[in-house]
RNA sequence: GGUCCCGUAGCUCAGUGGAUAGAGCACCUGACUUCUAAUCUGGCGGUCGCAGGUUCGAAUCCUGCCGGGAUCACCA
């Protein structure tokens, strides 16, 4: 017997012959998703429910002989329906077991079921980007994750995807560290002090700071600081909230750290040999400390862009701009472009004396980035308090009408809380990302030496897999997250190995993968019809055979936490049905191959779905 | 003040035009001589911020208000 099996996706399928129906029946061109199509929900027998509510206007009938007609009208002519019923104008289509059976046989030999042939696109993600003063936190690991993640489904929606970041490697921020560690480091090193470099980078930024802060508190005791609050402080503000207020100032005008720190950068910009020495040394001590972390977050970049080589090359864009007519200048001879007619507003883009700012540099990447790959798509992970910035940059790229101006977006996301608050680097409250990581996997560590499952492996191996193991923790309990959310990010929960975690998702996979071990051999698809369904098994398959689509709704809208629930989804039903129904000890041969593909079906899906949220699954835990 | 984002169970989050709004955590409860119990079963818990409007149907769309956040630099 010929086995006929549709190309087309079971919903693109029904909705197709909705469409089909409509016209048959009432004679109305119906647009596609008017009538929407969703899984029956469980306490209905069937497989998708049409709500007809829509066709009552043009059919002038009651929706339940609506329903009746349109269900009627799949049975006779779409071959994979084989019932329907009937409930308050829902119509509740029954798909019969051989659609499912050869559902099940086709997508087990599917190779990479669920991704997407190349498309010919190509897309630049830019995340992490970050400064080389300090270590990367918790922020930086939302955004890596996001980034990280978008980057991977992207791919697997066809895409050729170069992944790279923009790193501010230079500024007064980094001279700020290069200074103290000038005046107080005694030639420490990595090597000497046994501090990965970014932490001890940050070390002397932080020394930077309590030493300004001292000097500031003194300065505020002194005469010149108590004229200065007396003459400056505005009705209803303590003394604490004017110094707050005036640190900036104090910084610029009277701090001498503050001096020394702005003559470094002047140093730095003029070529000064040894200060262009001491920034190299210190920013390669943060890169390799940087490596580390991302290494260790298992994600890495095709091409790094430093702000040191291109901040000057956007101010030839902006002097064309000007001279095409695009842009205009002031008097004082800064340079801006007039968004208003976009509903924003002016914005600057050179500076009166000529340097140039954020958004100038912005606009040299992304020129120099088409340069280097040609993508007409750039996707740009960066927090949401930025929003303004790129709306802008995005307004200004298209009046210069650059070719892939239409192309770009700004993933925004949201600021990650603690249950305390915000996080605050002055008060001590940012949480480490490499300190982060080590305890989510010093708890898994804990959990698996109770367990003692896997004490036979040689320690290496039980190593990786206590890896994986609490990074899949950590990465889920952020990346489930909506990305545009403000998240909390609770310490305490993100070490939990239980419930809707990373490790739930792992272990059903690491079921399966025991029971598969055990089964020895398979001859994938070789099973023959099989007719009695249970429910779980039903709702497997539905959610398996979803995932390709959601894999396109994900890229198409940037969302890796629609493929964060979608997994717990899947693992949540798998453990269901292995709980209530056995594989290898079933009474039917036929119905344990049938139970080995499903399952070897769902553990591929988990581990891409997984994949594409940049987790690892161990084969046990 | 202008613009944008958010507001769903005690807590953390799903659900963005369809049926009686769902999970996890927490709390109470049952299930391991059986394919990994990092699992599964049952219970408890909601005026979906408030008020109008559109619709056969609204947590979801529109308007107003309240609350939280971001932004409105010749900073990045």
């Amino acid at each position: 017997m010929r086995i006929k099996i549709n190309s087309m996706s079971i919903v693109s399928l029904l909705e197709s012959a909705a469409v089909n129906a409509t016209k048959e029946l009432f004679g109305h061109d119906l647009q596609p998703g008017q009538l929407p199509l969703t899984p029956t929900r469980k306490e209905f027998a069937g497989d998708y429910t049409l709500v007809v509510f829509p066709l009552t206007k043009i059919a002038r009938k009651s929706p339940d002989a609506i329903a009746a007609e349109l269900g009627e009208w799949m049975v006779s002519n779409v071959e994979e329906v084989t019932g329907y019923n009937v409930i308050k104008g829902f119509l509740n289509v029954e798909l019969g077991t051989t659609y499912w059976n050869n559902f099940l046989r086709k997508a087990v030999n599917t190779k990479n079921y669920g991704r997407q042939a190349p498309n010919g696109k190509r897309v630049i993600v830019e995340f992490a980007s970050p400064n080389t003063n300090k270590p990367l936190h918790l922020g930086h690991i939302r955004n890596i994750l996001l980034g990280w993640s978008c980057s991977k489904i992207l791919e697997a929606a066809g895409y050729n995807v170069i992944n790279v970041q923009v790193v501010n490697d230079r500024g007064i921020a980094i001279c700020k560290s290069m200074l103290a560690w000038n005046l107080f480091g005694e030639g420490e090193t990595p090597e000497s002090s046994g501090i990965k470099g970014d932490h001890l980078v940050g070390k002397y930024y932080v020394a930077f700071e309590s030493r300004f802060k001292e000097e500031y508190a003194a300065w505020q005791a002194s005469s010149t600081g108590k004229e200065i609050v007396e003459n400056h402080q505005k009705e209803n503000e303590t003394e604490a909230e004017f110094f707050g207020r005036y640190k900036n100032t104090y910084f610029n005008e009277y701090s001498a750290l503050g001096k020394q720190a702005k003559a470094m950068l002047l140093a730095w910009e003029a070529g000064d040999a040894e200060t262009v020495a001491l920034w190299k040394q210190m920013n390669s001590w943060v890169y390799a400390g940087f490596d580390q972390t991302y290494a260790q977050l298992g994600v890495h970049f095709d091409k790094l862009y430093f702000e040191s080589d291109t901040y000057l090359l956007g101010k030839a864009i902006v002097e064309k701009g000007l001279s095409d007519g695009l842009f205009q200048k002031k008097q004082d001879g800064s340079v801006f472009v007039d968004l208003k007619d976009v509903g924003l507003d002016e914005k600057t883009l050179l500076r009166k004396d000529g340097t140039s700012l954020y958004i100038t540099q912005d606009l040299g990447t992304a020129r120099i980035r088409y340069d280097d790959f040609g993508a007409k798509h750039m996707v740009y992970v960066v927090a949401d308090e930025q929003n303004y910035h790129f709306k802008a940059l995005f307004e200004t790229l298209k009046k210069l009408g650059e070719p892939y101006a239409d192309g770009l977006h700004h993933l925004a996301y949201g600021m990650v809380d603690l249950p305390t608050g915000k996080m605050k680097s002055r008060e001590g409250t940012v949480v480490d990302a490499d300190d982060l990581m080590a305890e989510v996997i010093g708890e898994a560590r804990e959990n698996t030496k109770e367990r003692g499952e896997l004490d036979s492996l040689s320690a290496d191996e039980r190593e990786d897999i206590i890896r994986k193991i609490g990074l899949a923790a950590l990465k889920y309990f952020i990346i489930r997250v909506t990305p545009q959310k403000r998240m909390i990010f609770d310490p305490k929960e993100s070490v939990d190995l239980q419930g809707q975690t990373g490790p739930y998702i792992q272990n059903a996979y690491v079921r399966i993968k025991s029971v598969l071990r055990k089964a020895g051999e398979l001859n994938s698809g070789s099973f023959e019809d099989y007719r009695g369904l249970e429910e779980q098994e039903r709702e497997l398959l539905i959610l398996l055979a979803k995932f390709p689509e959601l894999v396109e709704a994900a890229a198409a809208e940037y969302d890796p936490s629609e493929i964060a629930n979608y997994c717990y989804a899947l693992a949540k039903e798998y453990h269901r049905f292995y709980h209530e129904h056995s594989i290898l000890n079933c009474d039917s041969e036929n119905v344990k191959k049938f139970r080995l593909d499903l399952s070897s079906l769902t553990a591929e899906v988990l581990e891409t779905g997984m994949d594409l949220l940049g987790i690892e699954m161990p084969d046990r835990m």
